[in-house]
DNA sequence: CAACCGACCTGTTCGC
DNA sequence: TGCGAACAGGTCGGTT
């Protein structure tokens, strides 16, 4: 569900009322959802620690421990999470819940299920391999030029590959690529140097506007306040096909890439010749 | 290395 | 109205 800047926005709610804040209990409702403790071997780790930050690394929201080490909760499609006074009933779907020391508890709720909680003692031990962040200065035209020449994937599987950058998914590889007026299924070598650079201004901005915007709620997302987001209304090809392309009024098309939903516009996302 | 598939889960929407 | 199929913002491991 959230992609980097959903995520992002969940984050600078989560910073300020979660800072200094001390955990002093934990309850999990569903044990699967730690990754890889138990729930007593999660319990020891967090209980009694205080969070110093709330930060987003991709996809993963980042608890800095005062111990030095790190709690990471990645939402996945249908996570969420919120502070809320520790007597509010909750959903039936909540999953984990850290209680602090002010009567608020952080509450991880999760219809799929598919979200998961670790503890680690460097960020990268939990999420493995990432690529660079698009909105931090590592990543340059000139990276992403070298990037794409050695693959042979296609654009679009290279952009969800978190291994190559890090944050973006399924809208908002779709939304870059219509503002680059690149296809899905061009190969990533092929780009030449205009269309690379189109491609990073693309991402770049299309990542900050959702970002100003809040994110973008398509069924379940919320922010750490439980606000929806209201990017979902500037989407130009996600969730629109058959509606006309708002740069030349053809009809948007959905067709499937890696076994992923993908909209695009024929005219101005031209399919690579040989297909 | 690249592509595909099934898992992991539940809920909603689509098509007949 | 009913019912199964398809689909959903993500990622991983296994196979071809």
């Amino acid at each position: 569900m959230p992609e980097l800047p959903e995520v992002e926005v969940i984050a600078r709610g989560l910073d300020e009322p979660l800072r200094s804040r001390r955990i002093e209990r934990v309850r999990v409702l569903w044990p699967r959802t730690l990754a890889a403790l138990s729930p007593e071997a999660f319990a020891d780790a967090v209980v009694g620690r205080r969070c110093t930050r709330v930060w987003r690394r991709a996809k993963y929201l980042v608890f800095d421990l005062d111990d030095s080490r790190h709690l990471l909760i990645h939402l996945r499609m249908s996570g969420r999470l919120g502070i809320e006074p520790t007597e509010r009933s909750a959903s039936p779907h909540l999953r984990a819940a850290l209680e602090l020391d002010d009567g608020q508890e952080l509450r991880f709720t999760d219809t799929r299920k598919f979200g998961r909680l670790y503890v680690a003692a460097s960020v990268e031990d939990a999420t493995g391999d990432l690529g660079p962040e698009p909105l931090e200065p590592a990543f340059t035209a000139d990276w992403l030029a070298e990037g794409l020449h050695s693959h042979r994937t296609r654009l679009k599987s290279l952009l969800l590959d978190q291994r190559f950058l890090a944050g973006l998914g399924n809208i908002y590889v779709d939304e870059s690529l219509f503002r680059a007026g690149l296809h899905p299924l061009r190969p990533a070598e092929s780009l030449c140097g205009d269309e690379v650079l189109r491609l990073h201004s693309a991402i770049q901005s299309i990542l900050q506007e959702a970002i100003a915007l809040r994110g973008a709620t398509l069924r379940d997302y919320q922010d750490a306040e439980g606000r929806a987001g209201s990017n979902q209304h500037f989407l130009r090809v996600y969730g629109r096909a058959g509606q006309p392309c708002v740069r030349c009024g053809q009809p948007l098309v959905r067709t499937v890439v890696g076994q992923r939903g993908t909209h695009l516009c024929p005219h101005c996302q031209p399919e690579p010749a040989g297909l």
